[in-house]
DNA sequence: GCGGCGCAATAAATATATTTAATGCGCCTA
DNA sequence: TAGGCGCATTAAATATATTTATTGCGCCGC
Protein backbone atom coordinates (compact mmCIF):
# COMPACT_ATOMS: atom_id res chain seq x y z
CA UNK A 1 0.00 0.00 0.00
CA UNK A 2 1.59 3.22 -1.05
CA UNK A 3 -1.84 5.65 -0.50
CA UNK A 4 -1.85 6.40 -3.95
CA UNK A 5 1.58 8.38 -3.91
CA UNK A 6 3.11 6.88 -6.51
CA UNK A 7 0.12 6.76 -9.09
CA UNK A 8 2.14 8.22 -12.49
CA UNK A 9 -0.28 10.96 -12.70
CA UNK A 10 0.14 12.28 -9.54
CA UNK A 11 3.88 12.15 -9.73
CA UNK A 12 3.73 14.18 -12.92
CA UNK A 13 1.10 16.68 -11.16
CA UNK A 14 3.36 17.63 -8.83
CA UNK A 15 6.51 18.13 -10.68
CA UNK A 16 4.89 19.79 -13.10
CA UNK A 17 4.21 22.33 -10.28
CA UNK A 18 7.48 22.01 -8.80
CA UNK A 19 9.18 23.14 -11.87
CA UNK A 20 7.32 25.38 -12.90
CA UNK A 21 4.57 24.23 -15.52
CA UNK A 22 1.96 24.79 -13.63
CA UNK A 23 1.20 27.04 -10.87
CA UNK A 24 -0.82 27.24 -7.25
CA UNK A 25 -4.20 28.38 -8.58
CA UNK A 26 -4.51 27.94 -12.02
CA UNK A 27 -7.16 26.74 -14.10
CA UNK A 28 -6.85 24.31 -16.90
CA UNK A 29 -8.21 21.92 -19.09
CA UNK A 30 -8.37 18.90 -19.15
CA UNK A 31 -6.82 18.49 -22.60
CA UNK A 32 -4.39 20.99 -21.58
CA UNK A 33 -3.26 18.84 -18.72
CA UNK A 34 -2.80 16.06 -20.97
CA UNK A 35 -0.22 17.60 -23.48
CA UNK A 36 1.12 19.28 -20.63
CA UNK A 37 1.58 16.04 -18.79
CA UNK A 38 2.28 13.71 -21.75
CA UNK A 39 -0.40 11.71 -20.71
CA UNK A 40 -3.98 10.66 -22.36
CA UNK A 41 -7.12 11.78 -21.05
CA UNK A 42 -8.49 8.26 -19.47
CA UNK A 43 -5.36 7.60 -17.41
CA UNK A 44 -5.23 11.86 -16.27
CA UNK A 45 -9.03 11.54 -15.29
CA UNK A 46 -8.20 8.51 -12.70
CA UNK A 47 -5.46 10.38 -11.06
CA UNK A 48 -7.42 13.63 -10.88
CA UNK A 49 -10.39 11.72 -8.62
CA UNK A 50 -6.63 10.97 -6.33
CA UNK A 51 -5.24 14.87 -6.30
CA UNK A 52 -9.09 15.67 -5.71
CA UNK A 53 -9.42 13.52 -3.19
CA UNK A 54 -6.23 15.17 -1.43
CA UNK A 55 -7.85 18.62 -2.11
CA UNK A 56 -4.97 19.79 -4.40
CA UNK A 57 -7.27 20.29 -7.25
CA UNK A 58 -11.11 20.78 -7.91
CA UNK A 59 -12.65 19.71 -10.92
CA UNK A 60 -15.18 21.69 -12.22
CA UNK A 61 -17.77 20.94 -14.85
CA UNK A 62 -16.71 23.25 -18.01
CA UNK A 63 -14.39 25.39 -16.05
CA UNK A 64 -11.78 22.53 -16.01
CA UNK A 65 -9.37 21.61 -13.30
CA UNK A 66 -8.68 24.23 -10.68
CA UNK A 67 -5.38 24.03 -8.96
CA UNK A 68 -5.88 24.59 -5.17
CA UNK A 69 -3.89 27.78 -3.61
CA UNK A 70 -2.78 26.79 -0.32
CA UNK A 71 -4.69 29.06 2.29
CA UNK A 72 -4.28 30.21 6.12
CA UNK A 73 -6.31 27.25 7.26
CA UNK A 74 -4.64 24.08 5.06
CA UNK A 75 -1.13 25.65 5.62
CA UNK A 76 -1.95 25.66 9.27
CA UNK A 77 -4.39 21.81 9.28
CA UNK A 78 -1.04 20.51 7.00
CA UNK A 79 1.68 21.78 9.58
CA UNK A 80 -0.64 20.62 12.93
CA UNK A 81 -1.26 16.98 11.62
CA UNK A 82 2.48 16.77 11.00
CA UNK A 83 3.59 17.84 14.36
CA UNK A 84 1.13 16.19 15.83
CA UNK A 85 2.06 12.84 13.93
CA UNK A 86 5.79 13.47 14.13
CA UNK A 87 5.94 14.10 18.09
CA UNK A 88 4.38 11.43 18.78
CA UNK A 89 6.35 9.13 16.51
CA UNK A 90 9.25 10.66 18.25
CA UNK A 91 7.73 9.76 21.45
CA UNK A 92 7.42 6.37 20.35
CA UNK A 93 11.07 6.41 18.56
CA UNK A 94 13.08 7.27 22.05
CA UNK A 95 13.15 3.75 23.44
CA UNK A 96 14.44 2.10 20.77
CA UNK A 97 16.90 4.45 19.27
CA UNK A 98 20.43 3.58 19.09
CA UNK A 99 23.14 5.84 20.09
CA UNK A 100 24.98 4.35 16.39
CA UNK A 101 22.12 6.02 14.66
CA UNK A 102 22.15 9.35 16.55
CA UNK A 103 25.71 9.65 16.10
CA UNK A 104 25.80 8.70 12.32
CA UNK A 105 22.72 10.96 11.72
CA UNK A 106 24.59 13.86 13.48
CA UNK A 107 27.36 13.35 11.25
CA UNK A 108 25.46 12.89 8.34
CA UNK A 109 23.98 16.81 9.62
CA UNK A 110 27.18 18.35 10.47
CA UNK A 111 28.54 17.56 6.97
CA UNK A 112 25.15 18.56 4.77
CA UNK A 113 25.20 22.04 6.88
CA UNK A 114 29.65 22.46 5.39
CA UNK A 115 28.31 21.12 2.01
CA UNK A 116 24.93 23.64 1.87
CA UNK A 117 27.34 26.40 2.93
CA UNK A 118 29.83 26.11 0.12
CA UNK A 119 27.78 25.27 -2.89
CA UNK A 120 25.48 27.74 -1.92
CA UNK A 121 23.28 26.61 -4.74
CA UNK A 122 19.80 25.39 -3.95
CA UNK A 123 19.21 23.67 -7.25
CA UNK A 124 22.54 21.61 -6.11
CA UNK A 125 22.02 20.82 -2.80
CA UNK A 126 18.20 20.50 -2.61
CA UNK A 127 18.41 16.60 -3.21
CA UNK A 128 21.06 15.90 -0.26
CA UNK A 129 18.86 17.62 2.06
CA UNK A 130 15.69 16.44 0.89
CA UNK A 131 17.08 12.74 1.05
CA UNK A 132 18.90 13.50 4.55
CA UNK A 133 15.18 15.38 5.81
CA UNK A 134 13.14 12.10 4.80
CA UNK A 135 15.16 9.40 6.99
CA UNK A 136 15.32 11.99 10.19
CA UNK A 137 11.51 12.29 10.24
CA UNK A 138 10.92 9.14 8.80
CA UNK A 139 12.77 7.48 11.43
CA UNK A 140 10.20 8.85 13.96
CA UNK A 141 6.83 8.06 11.44
CA UNK A 142 8.63 4.68 11.35
CA UNK A 143 8.29 4.00 14.76
CA UNK A 144 4.55 3.84 14.99
CA UNK A 145 5.18 0.72 12.49
CA UNK A 146 1.83 1.11 10.85
CA UNK A 147 1.67 1.65 6.86
CA UNK A 148 -1.47 3.88 7.33
CA UNK A 149 -0.28 6.00 9.34
CA UNK A 150 3.09 6.03 7.08
CA UNK A 151 0.73 6.58 3.47
CA UNK A 152 -0.88 9.84 5.64
CA UNK A 153 2.15 10.99 6.65
CA UNK A 154 4.28 10.47 2.50
CA UNK A 155 0.68 12.05 1.19
CA UNK A 156 1.35 15.42 4.02
CA UNK A 157 4.86 15.74 2.99
CA UNK A 158 3.78 15.51 -0.69
CA UNK A 159 1.86 18.82 0.29
CA UNK A 160 4.56 19.98 2.76
CA UNK A 161 7.04 20.55 -0.46
CA UNK A 162 4.53 22.28 -2.47
CA UNK A 163 3.93 25.16 0.13
CA UNK A 164 7.38 26.04 -0.51
CA UNK A 165 5.99 27.43 -3.42
CA UNK A 166 4.40 30.00 -2.13
CA UNK A 167 7.65 31.24 -1.12
CA UNK A 168 10.62 30.61 -3.21
CA UNK A 169 12.81 32.59 -2.13
CA UNK A 170 12.59 30.98 1.29
CA UNK A 171 14.12 28.26 -0.13
CA UNK A 172 17.83 29.63 0.61
CA UNK A 173 21.15 28.18 1.76
CA UNK A 174 20.70 30.10 5.31
CA UNK A 175 17.17 28.96 5.95
CA UNK A 176 18.33 25.54 4.88
CA UNK A 177 21.08 25.28 7.49
CA UNK A 178 19.01 26.70 9.84
CA UNK A 179 16.66 23.96 9.88
CA UNK A 180 19.56 21.06 9.81
CA UNK A 181 20.63 22.89 12.67
CA UNK A 182 17.36 22.36 14.42
CA UNK A 183 17.58 18.58 13.86
CA UNK A 184 20.89 18.81 15.32
CA UNK A 185 18.81 20.09 18.40
CA UNK A 186 16.36 16.98 18.68
CA UNK A 187 19.59 14.75 17.91
CA UNK A 188 21.13 16.32 21.53
CA UNK A 189 18.19 15.73 23.50
CA UNK A 190 17.48 12.32 21.65
CA UNK A 191 21.30 10.76 22.91
CA UNK A 192 20.01 11.43 26.41
CA UNK A 193 16.96 9.90 25.88
CA UNK A 194 15.26 13.26 26.73
CA UNK A 195 11.36 12.77 25.38
CA UNK A 196 10.26 15.94 26.22
CA UNK A 197 12.94 18.08 25.42
CA UNK A 198 13.22 16.31 21.83
CA UNK A 199 9.57 16.64 21.45
CA UNK A 200 10.24 20.42 22.17
CA UNK A 201 12.71 20.30 19.74
CA UNK A 202 10.87 18.88 17.23
CA UNK A 203 7.28 21.27 17.68
CA UNK A 204 10.49 24.39 17.65
CA UNK A 205 11.56 23.02 14.24
CA UNK A 206 8.56 22.35 12.73
CA UNK A 207 7.19 25.81 13.59
CA UNK A 208 10.18 27.26 12.61
CA UNK A 209 9.61 25.69 8.99
CA UNK A 210 6.26 26.83 9.09
CA UNK A 211 7.77 30.37 9.99
CA UNK A 212 10.17 30.52 7.61
CA UNK A 213 7.56 28.85 4.58
CA UNK A 214 5.43 31.98 5.29
CA UNK A 215 7.82 34.72 5.88
CA UNK A 216 9.30 36.91 3.33
CA UNK B 1 -12.81 19.18 0.64
CA UNK B 2 -14.09 15.47 1.21
CA UNK B 3 -11.13 13.17 0.78
CA UNK B 4 -12.65 11.49 -1.75
CA UNK B 5 -14.95 9.88 0.91
CA UNK B 6 -18.43 10.76 -1.18
CA UNK B 7 -16.98 9.29 -4.63
CA UNK B 8 -20.24 8.02 -6.06
CA UNK B 9 -18.30 5.24 -7.44
CA UNK B 10 -16.36 4.60 -3.83
CA UNK B 11 -20.09 4.74 -2.22
CA UNK B 12 -21.48 2.33 -4.39
CA UNK B 13 -18.67 -0.09 -3.37
CA UNK B 14 -18.72 -0.03 -0.21
CA UNK B 15 -22.68 -0.29 -0.47
CA UNK B 16 -22.14 -3.61 -1.89
CA UNK B 17 -19.60 -4.55 0.32
CA UNK B 18 -22.03 -3.96 3.15
CA UNK B 19 -25.28 -5.63 2.01
CA UNK B 20 -23.00 -8.57 0.66
CA UNK B 21 -22.72 -8.33 -3.32
CA UNK B 22 -19.29 -7.75 -2.62
CA UNK B 23 -17.21 -10.13 -0.30
CA UNK B 24 -13.78 -9.20 1.11
CA UNK B 25 -11.41 -11.13 -0.78
CA UNK B 26 -12.62 -12.04 -3.66
CA UNK B 27 -11.61 -11.11 -7.24
CA UNK B 28 -13.96 -9.41 -9.55
CA UNK B 29 -13.28 -8.31 -12.84
CA UNK B 30 -13.44 -4.63 -13.89
CA UNK B 31 -16.50 -5.45 -16.21
CA UNK B 32 -18.47 -7.85 -13.55
CA UNK B 33 -17.52 -4.30 -11.46
CA UNK B 34 -19.23 -2.07 -13.93
CA UNK B 35 -22.77 -4.39 -13.84
CA UNK B 36 -22.79 -4.87 -10.56
CA UNK B 37 -22.39 -1.58 -9.29
CA UNK B 38 -24.55 -0.33 -12.21
CA UNK B 39 -21.71 2.04 -13.67
CA UNK B 40 -19.82 3.05 -17.03
CA UNK B 41 -16.17 1.57 -17.14
CA UNK B 42 -14.54 5.22 -16.90
CA UNK B 43 -16.14 6.06 -14.06
CA UNK B 44 -15.25 3.25 -12.29
CA UNK B 45 -11.92 3.19 -13.27
CA UNK B 46 -11.86 6.83 -11.51
CA UNK B 47 -12.87 5.40 -8.50
CA UNK B 48 -10.57 2.10 -8.20
CA UNK B 49 -7.37 4.60 -7.84
CA UNK B 50 -9.45 6.11 -5.16
CA UNK B 51 -10.44 2.70 -3.48
CA UNK B 52 -6.82 1.60 -4.50
CA UNK B 53 -4.92 4.22 -2.45
CA UNK B 54 -7.11 3.45 0.44
CA UNK B 55 -5.80 0.11 0.28
CA UNK B 56 -9.05 -1.43 -0.41
CA UNK B 57 -8.64 -3.05 -3.59
CA UNK B 58 -5.69 -3.94 -5.82
CA UNK B 59 -6.14 -4.20 -9.11
CA UNK B 60 -3.98 -6.69 -11.36
CA UNK B 61 -3.38 -6.58 -15.01
CA UNK B 62 -5.18 -9.54 -16.28
CA UNK B 63 -6.57 -10.71 -13.22
CA UNK B 64 -9.12 -7.94 -12.34
CA UNK B 65 -10.10 -5.94 -8.79
CA UNK B 66 -8.84 -7.91 -5.99
CA UNK B 67 -10.94 -6.55 -2.89
CA UNK B 68 -8.31 -6.54 0.27
CA UNK B 69 -8.82 -9.06 3.26
CA UNK B 70 -8.10 -7.11 6.47
CA UNK B 71 -5.10 -9.51 7.91
CA UNK B 72 -4.26 -9.07 11.76
CA UNK B 73 -1.53 -6.01 10.66
CA UNK B 74 -4.38 -4.31 8.98
CA UNK B 75 -6.57 -4.67 11.82
CA UNK B 76 -3.96 -3.36 14.39
CA UNK B 77 -3.06 -0.45 12.23
CA UNK B 78 -6.59 0.91 11.78
CA UNK B 79 -7.46 0.59 15.36
CA UNK B 80 -4.28 1.81 16.61
CA UNK B 81 -4.53 5.11 13.98
CA UNK B 82 -8.18 5.61 15.56
CA UNK B 83 -7.59 5.18 18.59
CA UNK B 84 -4.54 7.76 18.60
CA UNK B 85 -6.65 10.67 16.45
CA UNK B 86 -9.04 9.85 19.32
CA UNK B 87 -7.50 10.49 21.86
CA UNK B 88 -5.74 13.23 20.88
CA UNK B 89 -8.98 14.84 19.90
CA UNK B 90 -10.91 14.08 23.21
CA UNK B 91 -8.22 15.92 25.15
CA UNK B 92 -8.53 19.06 22.96
CA UNK B 93 -12.39 18.81 23.70
CA UNK B 94 -12.27 18.36 26.91
CA UNK B 95 -11.88 22.25 27.55
CA UNK B 96 -14.24 23.26 25.21
CA UNK B 97 -17.18 20.57 26.02
CA UNK B 98 -20.37 22.16 27.57
CA UNK B 99 -22.61 20.42 30.49
CA UNK B 100 -25.24 20.79 27.74
CA UNK B 101 -23.47 18.62 25.57
CA UNK B 102 -22.55 15.83 28.33
CA UNK B 103 -26.34 15.87 29.87
CA UNK B 104 -27.74 15.38 26.32
CA UNK B 105 -25.29 13.16 24.72
CA UNK B 106 -25.61 11.18 27.76
CA UNK B 107 -29.25 11.09 28.06
CA UNK B 108 -29.28 9.99 23.93
CA UNK B 109 -27.12 7.13 25.11
CA UNK B 110 -29.54 5.92 27.99
CA UNK B 111 -32.50 6.21 25.17
CA UNK B 112 -30.75 3.99 22.38
CA UNK B 113 -29.84 1.77 24.70
CA UNK B 114 -32.91 1.27 26.00
CA UNK B 115 -34.48 1.33 22.23
CA UNK B 116 -31.52 -1.71 20.63
CA UNK B 117 -32.79 -4.16 24.12
CA UNK B 118 -36.47 -3.72 22.76
CA UNK B 119 -35.95 -3.90 19.13
CA UNK B 120 -33.37 -6.33 19.44
CA UNK B 121 -32.94 -6.77 15.64
CA UNK B 122 -29.36 -5.24 14.27
CA UNK B 123 -31.28 -3.77 10.94
CA UNK B 124 -33.28 -2.05 12.84
CA UNK B 125 -31.40 -0.55 15.38
CA UNK B 126 -28.18 -0.41 13.15
CA UNK B 127 -29.07 3.28 11.93
CA UNK B 128 -29.64 5.34 14.96
CA UNK B 129 -26.99 3.78 16.27
CA UNK B 130 -24.34 4.82 13.79
CA UNK B 131 -25.59 8.56 14.06
CA UNK B 132 -25.42 8.52 17.82
CA UNK B 133 -21.51 7.01 17.61
CA UNK B 134 -20.44 9.86 14.92
CA UNK B 135 -21.95 12.39 16.47
CA UNK B 136 -19.46 11.29 20.24
CA UNK B 137 -16.31 10.36 17.98
CA UNK B 138 -16.83 13.18 15.30
CA UNK B 139 -17.12 15.53 18.35
CA UNK B 140 -13.82 14.35 19.44
CA UNK B 141 -12.19 14.48 16.09
CA UNK B 142 -13.64 18.16 15.61
CA UNK B 143 -12.17 19.46 18.39
CA UNK B 144 -9.11 19.55 16.04
CA UNK B 145 -10.73 21.78 14.00
CA UNK B 146 -8.82 20.58 11.14
CA UNK B 147 -10.00 19.44 7.69
CA UNK B 148 -7.37 17.07 6.88
CA UNK B 149 -7.66 15.21 10.08
CA UNK B 150 -10.77 15.46 9.82
CA UNK B 151 -10.67 13.78 6.18
CA UNK B 152 -8.63 11.03 7.48
CA UNK B 153 -10.60 10.24 10.23
CA UNK B 154 -13.56 9.66 7.97
CA UNK B 155 -11.86 7.27 5.58
CA UNK B 156 -10.66 5.65 8.63
CA UNK B 157 -14.35 5.31 9.94
CA UNK B 158 -15.42 4.10 6.45
CA UNK B 159 -12.47 0.97 6.73
CA UNK B 160 -14.09 0.41 10.55
CA UNK B 161 -17.74 -0.18 8.93
CA UNK B 162 -16.03 -2.95 6.64
CA UNK B 163 -13.87 -4.29 9.14
CA UNK B 164 -17.22 -5.55 10.72
CA UNK B 165 -18.11 -7.96 8.07
CA UNK B 166 -15.31 -10.10 9.05
CA UNK B 167 -17.43 -11.37 12.31
CA UNK B 168 -21.26 -10.46 11.25
CA UNK B 169 -22.07 -11.93 14.46
CA UNK B 170 -20.84 -9.45 16.45
CA UNK B 171 -22.76 -6.66 15.17
CA UNK B 172 -25.60 -7.11 17.98
CA UNK B 173 -27.74 -6.14 20.62
CA UNK B 174 -25.46 -7.36 23.56
CA UNK B 175 -22.08 -5.96 21.97
CA UNK B 176 -24.23 -2.55 21.07
CA UNK B 177 -25.47 -2.09 24.47
CA UNK B 178 -21.85 -3.14 25.55
CA UNK B 179 -20.49 -0.02 23.47
CA UNK B 180 -22.96 2.15 24.38
CA UNK B 181 -22.10 1.94 28.39
CA UNK B 182 -17.95 2.58 27.33
CA UNK B 183 -19.51 5.90 25.95
CA UNK B 184 -21.03 6.50 28.85
CA UNK B 185 -17.94 5.96 30.93
CA UNK B 186 -16.47 8.60 28.88
CA UNK B 187 -19.38 10.63 29.16
CA UNK B 188 -18.61 10.43 33.78
CA UNK B 189 -15.33 11.35 32.80
CA UNK B 190 -16.08 14.68 30.56
CA UNK B 191 -18.59 16.40 33.24
CA UNK B 192 -15.57 16.34 35.91
CA UNK B 193 -13.39 17.45 33.03
CA UNK B 194 -11.05 14.87 34.13
CA UNK B 195 -8.92 14.11 31.24
CA UNK B 196 -7.04 11.27 31.51
CA UNK B 197 -10.09 9.28 32.39
CA UNK B 198 -11.98 10.22 30.04
CA UNK B 199 -9.05 9.04 27.71
CA UNK B 200 -8.76 5.89 29.75
CA UNK B 201 -12.27 5.37 29.21
CA UNK B 202 -11.91 6.07 25.20
CA UNK B 203 -9.04 4.01 24.72
CA UNK B 204 -10.78 1.20 27.02
CA UNK B 205 -13.60 1.47 24.90
CA UNK B 206 -11.88 1.44 21.59
CA UNK B 207 -10.05 -1.62 22.54
CA UNK B 208 -13.60 -3.70 23.40
CA UNK B 209 -14.68 -2.72 19.63
CA UNK B 210 -11.71 -4.56 18.35
CA UNK B 211 -11.94 -6.71 21.38
CA UNK B 212 -15.44 -7.70 20.08
CA UNK B 213 -14.77 -7.48 15.87
CA UNK B 214 -12.13 -10.12 16.26
CA UNK B 215 -14.07 -12.54 18.70
CA UNK B 216 -16.48 -14.86 18.03
C1' DG C 1 -34.35 49.86 -23.93
C1' DC C 2 -34.44 46.14 -20.89
C1' DG C 3 -35.31 41.53 -19.63
C1' DG C 4 -35.82 36.83 -20.54
C1' DC C 5 -35.66 32.86 -23.39
C1' DG C 6 -33.30 29.92 -26.46
C1' DC C 7 -29.57 28.41 -29.19
C1' DA C 8 -24.87 27.62 -30.09
C1' DA C 9 -20.35 26.66 -28.54
C1' DT C 10 -17.35 24.48 -25.51
C1' DA C 11 -15.66 21.30 -22.38
C1' DA C 12 -16.52 17.66 -19.13
C1' DA C 13 -18.43 13.06 -18.63
C1' DT C 14 -19.23 8.69 -20.38
C1' DA C 15 -19.44 4.94 -23.61
C1' DT C 16 -17.09 2.38 -27.02
C1' DA C 17 -13.40 0.67 -29.81
C1' DT C 18 -8.69 -0.42 -30.15
C1' DT C 19 -4.32 -1.66 -28.38
C1' DT C 20 -1.32 -3.85 -25.20
C1' DA C 21 0.10 -7.31 -22.26
C1' DA C 22 -0.03 -11.47 -19.66
C1' DT C 23 -1.22 -16.28 -19.06
C1' DG C 24 -2.03 -20.85 -20.22
C1' DC C 25 -2.28 -24.46 -23.33
C1' DG C 26 -0.70 -27.15 -27.01
C1' DC C 27 2.48 -28.59 -30.20
C1' DC C 28 6.98 -29.51 -31.68
C1' DT C 29 11.55 -30.90 -30.83
C1' DA C 30 15.22 -33.04 -28.42
C1' DT D 1 8.43 -38.20 -22.28
C1' DA D 2 9.80 -33.75 -20.85
C1' DG D 3 10.88 -29.08 -21.64
C1' DG D 4 10.45 -24.88 -23.98
C1' DC D 5 8.66 -21.88 -27.48
C1' DG D 6 4.83 -19.67 -29.71
C1' DC D 7 0.16 -18.66 -30.50
C1' DA D 8 -4.41 -17.80 -28.99
C1' DT D 9 -7.39 -16.06 -25.53
C1' DT D 10 -8.69 -12.88 -22.18
C1' DA D 11 -8.86 -8.82 -19.75
C1' DA D 12 -6.76 -4.50 -18.53
C1' DA D 13 -5.17 -0.06 -20.31
C1' DT D 14 -5.67 3.59 -23.36
C1' DA D 15 -7.36 6.28 -27.11
C1' DT D 16 -11.29 8.01 -29.42
C1' DA D 17 -15.98 9.16 -30.34
C1' DT D 18 -20.32 10.43 -28.56
C1' DT D 19 -23.31 12.43 -25.29
C1' DT D 20 -24.54 15.60 -21.81
C1' DA D 21 -24.52 19.76 -19.49
C1' DT D 22 -23.39 24.51 -18.62
C1' DT D 23 -22.47 29.11 -19.88
C1' DG D 24 -22.65 33.09 -22.47
C1' DC D 25 -24.31 35.64 -26.17
C1' DG D 26 -27.73 37.26 -29.17
C1' DC D 27 -32.21 37.88 -30.65
C1' DC D 28 -36.89 38.66 -29.93
C1' DG D 29 -40.67 40.42 -27.46
C1' DC D 30 -42.66 43.39 -24.24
Amino acid sequence: MDGGINNPGVVAFIDALLDGRLRLGQTVKQDELCELLEMSLSPLRESLTLLEAEGLIQVRKRMGVAIFYPDVRFVGSTFQFREFLEAEGLRRFVPRVTDEWVQSTAEAHLEIIEYVRQVNDQRIFAKPVKALEQAFHGAFIGAFDNEQITANYQRLMQKMYLLRLINLDAVNAVNTIQSMREHLQVLDALKERNVDGAVDALQRHVRGVLHRTLTR
